[in-house]
DNA sequence: GCAAGATAGTTTGTCATCAAAATATTTGTC
DNA sequence: GACAAATATTTTGATGACAAACTATCTTGC
């Protein structure tokens, strides 16, 4: 039987149209546009990295130890701004692949320090590669606003505490 | 790439000094402050109706009824940009605490509708009460540029297709 | 009218996140 | 020197997200 009688069903107009089916009731919500925006972001580098077979939660560790070259738990967690709890389970990972490297401290048993391999240095790079990529895409989409995007943003996490 | 003496040990910069800790490598990636700006906000959020005793979680679903009426699992899902299997358990929380009531569509087996109990109403306002106080301090963080950015990040979420 | 395929919803498995509790070790106080 | 407090890490438990597989039902094609 024809289903158009009975229910509202809700016309979904498709994606194209800008902002079809965003509900009144956030289209003004900052709060809103940013989490739809990162998920959507995060998704897309997600994405192009599974294709490539690579973790895409392993890069910005990764990055930091490139960067860094060597840290304890404790420290990257506050660089990445994640909860230490949160890296104990990639930092196995990391370790079991041979991507990092532990180092017992020697004067302190309670701690040690992470370093990348050349493995992970590898991994790091082509990592890198894809973020880049991904990046460039970001920034062809925002174009001139992008300065004025970052600043933005990162006036709102230290408004916000960082937390 | 003198690590030798034996504290490294990171003189980790305190917050307050804007992107103090900001690694060199994502100081100008866009994906990235979308991230951090996005979890601060949620975080900021989350605390607010934490303290109310309320669950963030319910905020957009309970919103989305409020303003749609009645909606399918799968409607809520494509409106509010969740994967359908992502509501399951969030619907149930909500049926179960009388917060929304289930229809059985007698035209489809498969399926059934949901929308607000009055309860449901009453807690989505004290939900939105919290929501726009939030919001109201990131408008204060964010000032005139708010329309740019709103703009950027709907432009995004455009450009990588939603998904 | 029936088999094949589409669709609605749920289940299961993976991952990332936080917070709070648990462990182990170091430091500080008396 | 012993005991209390702080610190480094892990564990556990709650949330919330996705995708893929599964069940049940509806629609279509022939």
């Amino acid at each position: 039987m024809a289903k158009a009688s009975a229910k509202p069903k809700l016309d979904l107009v498709k994606r194209d149209d800008s902002n079809a089916l965003i509900p009144e009731a956030f289209r003004n919500v900052l709060g809103y546009h940013l989490r739809v925006a990162q998920e959507a972001s995060f998704q897309a580098f997600s994405a192009a990295a599974d294709k490539a077979d690579l973790k895409p939660g392993w890069y910005s560790i990764l990055t930091i130890l490139a960067e860094y070259g060597e840290l304890t738990p404790s420290d990257l967690s506050r660089v990445c701004g994640r909860d230490r709890s949160t890296l104990t389970a990639t930092l196995k990972g990391l370790s079991i692949r041979g991507l990092i490297e532990r180092h017992q401290n020697p004067e302190d048993q309670r701690s040690y320090s992470v370093r990348l391999t050349e493995e992970g240095r590898k991994m790091q790079r082509r990592l890198h590669a894809i973020a880049h990529q991904h990046d460039q895409r970001l920034d062809e989409i925002v174009g001139a606003d992008k300065d004025v995007v970052i600043a933005v943003l990162a006036r709102i996490v230290n408004a916000l505490g960082t937390s």
